[in-house]
RNA sequence: GUGGGCGUAGCUCAGCUGGUUAGAGUACCGGAUUGUGAUUCCGGUUGUCGGGGGUUCGAAUCCCCUCGCUCACCCCA
């Protein structure tokens, strides 16, 4: 068999960019990254892998499923279960690293991590098998006040309004809430109260009727006048910060957890437009409830105005006991996460972002193999002053060189030939504008900084 | 895990009811008086027609098996 007779290829369900849409992603990432630091987020990274046992202690089927084992050959020849899986989100190593570290550690300890996780799914059109997660949790000891969960949408919006990509809302609701009302319709049993919760979250994919005839099924069999309540309760829809608030009246007391659901959304409400978050970005979505069983408040989803098939951009919750499973302390939290791969991959196919410049920025043409000395030179002083800069090492044609920087996504090309240097001066072409000038070699790094500021700027808008 | 769809050049696809050496666009490479890319013109490379078996004088085309991809469902901590 002739070598190259493996057909080069990656499994489904990965993500692999070229240099140019990879330079857009990680300035995706960079702007996640400087607004989780900016409210005061730490960061950190734990191991791809994990001990299985650390990592399958909610061992409901559907994780188990999901999960890749990982086990060295040496392991696997001599049989055995694996000890190792690769994580398949952010939050069960952040409870693994809470638990290990607590004593190490400051309450209200706030993290911030971004990282690959790994799901073993089907895949599916805009679904990944290792995506980025982009994590922020409040962990508190013992307590942890409510108004945190109020930081998350301010956080939220910071984020996608620097990102640039459209309008947004961020949807809240309350667990609690939901809960009280589902016990006052008689659903009590937590079993049967995820099963419908799971069914009504299907609401704004599937479309009420759809839904409704599904309750009533055989699989629910609840009463239609039940249903009727459950719809008229999961569509509600806030229009507005005050009209959220009488909402949340209208519901009267009901019982306990209904009415404590209820003073942890009015409390939230109120800190997030402390916060300065706009009311057109935050409203109330009653029938957001969230896969999560952790879930115990305040849940968070935020979906792009103009884009709704695209489904949930960010989501999170609060959650009474991190660590449960790790140590005997209790710490509740509240945290949100940005799925970015499935983000960036959604917004390219929306045509919201687009392929990015290189991040090299000029490109310093050989003319005369002779004159390398110089070329090297030049490039040294643009370096120096912080530009990024490429040189044309190999003699080469001249169109050639154009059409390499021009593939490459270079903007800038500089021409050092004979008439250039006799003058002392550099020749810059900006490839993008199709003008050339030509610039004394004193004033050069200065003009290139406007360039390319310029540039950005236009690219920006 | 359950069900549907599709496999022809790197990519997007054409190839009628079986019939010569399997095509187009695009991309890529080279050229159009050696200091200017993308645009134009000319030329060129590219395929075990996913794989195996069967029917036939003859299969990319029909049948069976298999593999791969893909969409929906399940699920999404």
């Amino acid at each position: 068999m002739p070598m190259s007779s493996i057909k080069p290829r990656t499994m489904p369900g990965v993500l692999e960019l070229l240099p140019l849409d990879q330079i857009a992603f990680q300035g995706m990432l960079d702007t996640i990254r400087r607004n989780y630091e900016r409210f005061g987020f730490l960061p950190v990274e734990t191991p791809v892998m994990e001990f299985s046992e650390v990592l399958l202690t909610k061992s409901g089927g559907e994780t188990e499923r999901q999960v890749y084992f990982v086990q060295s050959t040496g392991a696997l020849e001599q049989g055995g279960t694996p000890e190792l899986a690769l994580r398949f989100d952010l939050t069960v190593p952040l409870a693994r690293y809470v638990a290990e570290h607590e004593h190490e550690l400051s309450f209200p300890f706030r993290r911030y991590q971004i990282q690959r996780v790994y799901r073993g799914e089907r895949a599916q059109r805009g679904r990944f098998r290792e995506f980025y997660q982009c994590d922020i949790d409040v962990i508190g000891k013992d307590h942890l006040s409510i108004r945190y969960d109020a930081e998350m949408p301010a956080v939220i919006h910071s984020v996608f309004r620097e990102l640039d990509i459209g309008p947004f809302q961020i949807q809240l609701n309350n667990r609690k809430l939901i809960r009280g009302f589902f016990e006052d319709l008689g659903i009590a049993e937590g079993e049967r109260q995820m099963l419908v919760l799971r069914e009504v979250d299907k609401l704004d994919k599937r479309g009420a009727d759809a839904v409704r005839a599904t309750l009533q099924g055989e699989g629910f069999g609840l009463p239609a006048e039940v249903v009727a309540r459950i719809m008229d309760f999961v569509s509600t829809r806030s229009t507005g910060h005050d009209h959220a608030l009488a909402c949340l009246e209208r519901l009267g007391r009901g019982n306990q957890t209904l009415a404590q659901g209820a003073d942890e959304l009015r409390e939230v409400l109120t800190l997030v437009r402390a916060f300065g978050v706009p009311e057109t970005h935050y409203a109330l979505n009653f029938s957001i409830a969230r896969g999560l069983d952790y879930y115990t408040g305040t849940v968070y989803e935020t979906h792009l105005t103009d884009f709704p098939q695209i489904g949930s951009i960010c989501s999170g919750g609060r959650y009474d006991n991190l660590a449960s499973h790790y140590t005997k302390s209790k710490l509740p939290g509240v945290g949100i996460s940005i799925g970015a791969t499935r983000l960036f991959w959604q917004l390219r196919e929306a045509k919201l972002i687009g392929t990015a410049d290189s991040t090299v920025q000029v490109l310093v043409t050989q003319m005369d193999e002779a004159d390398l000395p110089k070329y090297l030179e030049l490039a040294g002083l643009l370096r120096s002053a912080g530009i990024p800069t490429e040189v044309q090492m190999e003699p080469r044609k001249l169109a050639k060189q154009f059409h390499y920087a021009d593939r490459a996504g270079i903007r800038f090309v500089a021409v050092l030939g004979t008439d250039e240097l006799a003058k002392g001066v550099v020749t810059i072409k900006d490839l993008r504008k199709q003008d050339q000038f030509e610039v004394a070699r004193a004033d050069l790094v200065k003009t290139l900084r406007v360039e390319i500021e310029q540039a950005a700027a236009m690219k920006g808008r």
